[in-house]
DNA sequence: AATGAATGAGAATTCATTCAT
DNA sequence: TATGAATGAATTCTCATTCAT
């Protein structure tokens, strides 16, 4: 994976807080896509980030369209007004969400990578860390997979560039395990790497949207992984 | 499959024109999704059907939020009421595309699963169809994707139980491959169900947002049948 | 005075309803300034007129900032919606409010002007319509000589070249005047036509602004050519 | 010219930095509008001052509606809230500025009035005064002519009365003058006051609008005064 | 059935003003 | 005095839907 296809665009004022370990299962327990909030609740991230984690909640409960934009403020508990202090639009409120979350997701994939052995446990740890991060934030899961969507001129100026960025760093992994051995070579490591993304879009989804049963998706992530590196063996 | 986790709600006035043959590879060569105008210009669903042809191409270009029932009306050639004489509202106008063209898709499946020999053979016959009959439908491949998705209720309120139901027929298919020795046991049909859909739509979705070209989701629906078949082997 | 400084720029479906008389004292009975209502009830003006009616009167009353859209909806018994059917946008009410009734006086002005017999006359003809034709229209001349100026973009981007135009009109009058020895040559004709605008917006302003005596614009006018004419001869 | 019509209304802590000399010309070459700042920057005054000057030029620039109170701080070097300290709201800058700057010039003119022997000399002078001074304090004249009438209110309320009690002076003058023989009779005072305050408030605008070349202004003022005393002529 | 002019509810955003520091 | 973050009232304009023709 390489640095520059996860590589964030520095937005507003959100600093990369890093996590930093990695457990044996690739995912730490306590989950670091959660609000920076809890420690940095000293300086300015304050009110911004009161913001962003009551934006999560009121679009994952309405959706983007039918969220009003006063509606993330009462929740926040702050004046409509201090929203556009933060955050130049509605839209950008979401394009931030996006960009202040899953950059922690990405960063902390783009730390874990490189410590597996080779591409079937690089791959294993892709599914395991995206699923893994998303237990337990059931609505920022949903913020990611349907609500994203719903602006088509973000989905398709912002969100599709991050998501091919996405998809070029499972291929590679793919191809590296294709040139080693590892993997099948008849299959488009672009398509599986589709499929990869697909399926893991899919069960996140479907998660998000049912009943999102504690350890479902860990236990999802396992199977995932088993089917999808027998079915990519040579 | 069962007739129920398909079947269709009949809407308006789309009878269900059912497409009739199925070739070796489980796709005819003619779309059976493409509008029935050409037979069916006799009578009250000429209009109907100009303005299903017309909001696929706005919404696809547009997205749900975005287009404006004006738009549609004037690409349908019809004034801005007349949609009103046969759909009550925007939000009905994108529910009776996915009903009317997904119904179709579905119907066809129904009609073609049953020929297959075993679970394998239809779990591959599934992907190949869900790929090959939106091949040449790009528009619909990307209101069934991504604009189906922009209206929260309708995702959550119509959109969802269907896209169940299909998951239910999928986990089918793989809890008959399991019992008959086809399929390994350690996976639950459940998740692999979710997995293929997921697949599935992020093969479809990539495609209808990038160059969408000619023959590229039938190959992908070959590899990834191959993928799964070999993942969930025995 | 040439045809281009005072031809107007077509907008909206504002037909050039051309008044065509002259008295004696070039300026007609009745008004060629009002609403083409009255005649032209007939189709489509009747709305656009009704909002332009309205938005006279109240523009007058509040000026152009403190005068809410739905203020000019409610005096013209439409709907605020449609205020929009016919103008762009508030500022665009404004502007067609200017373009609609000064380019009545500017048309007619440039149909009297010729019958004059030298620049003296003209001068003291266009002075007399000026104000004549206001007379009768306080509203209307609050909006020109006030409203108009309150929206600086306005005031920069449409009023002043029109400005401009009427003043280049009366500049040639008065050189005119002057090559015909009918007026002094030592007085630069565009610091006069300055001098003559000024005086009968000074005139007009102060007449709206206070009791708008009937038959007072009128007098002043008298007085004003025979100063101003007095002032200029030779 | 009475004191009344001219006086002044003590406001905020404004005082009257009186200037002192009378050339000949009736204008003094250094311009006595220009900002207090340079002698009294020692106390108080002094950020009320910056405020002040900031306003003009921001003001001048923008517009009194289009002027953000944040874009006057910020010209002004101070933070938004410190304008509250000395000014109760936005309008009431622009009151401050009407009445600091004008009421330094009616001063003058008040001062320099009485000098002059007869009523033709203190029209030409009250001319000489008003363009002469505004002369090099272009925004300050823009200010006047149009930013002023901006706020309907403030019209209204405020500078009306002021340029009514204006044009009481002027219409002295006049008086005066028939009344002693200098003046033609068979104008009305009221009518020929007007009549000078518009033009030269058009000279000033168009001025202030246009180039605002270095000595059109008092150029412009000789001409004017050469047509309205001939005017005037018995 | 078809039209499209008219409707009017609805919401994002701005910005003058306040006030805790 | 000075600050500037926070407030929240206020308003233009859009657009789905209706209905007289």
């Amino acid at each position: 994976m390489s640095e520059s296809s996860l590589s964030s665009r520095a937005r507003g004022g959100a600093g990369g807080k890093k996590p930093k370990r990695a457990s044996k299962s690739a995912v730490p327990a306590s989950p670091p896509l959660a609000s920076a909030t809890a420690h940095a609740k000293r300086r300015g991230g304050d009110k911004r980030d009161r913001i962003l984690e009551a934006a999560i909640k009121v679009f994952a409960r309405s959706g983007f369209h039918a969220t009003r934009v006063s509606e993330v403020a009462k929740a926040a508990g702050v004046a409509d007004g201090t929203i556009y202090l933060y955050f130049e639009s509605k839209e950008d409120l979401l394009v931030s969400l996006f960009e202040d979350r899953v950059e922690r997701l990405l960063a902390f994939m783009r730390g874990e990578l490189p410590k597996q052995p080779n591409a079937p446990a690089k791959l294993r740890a892709v599914i395991d860390m995206q699923l893994g991060l998303l237990e337990g934030e059931r609505e920022l899961a949903e913020v990611i997979t349907i609500i994203l969507r719903q602006s088509t001129r973000l989905m398709k100026e912002f969100a599709a560039p991050r998501f091919l960025a996405y998809l070029d760093a499972i291929a590679k992994i793919v191809a590296e395990g294709q040139a080693a051995g590892d993997f099948r070579k008849d299959i488009s490591p672009h398509i599986a790497a589709r499929a990869v993304f697909g399926a893991l879009d899919g069960i996140t989804l479907t998660w998000a949207l049912g009943r999102a049963e504690q350890g479902a998706l860990r236990r999802a992530a396992t199977q995932l992984a088993d089917v999808l590196l027998r079915g990519l063996s040579p």
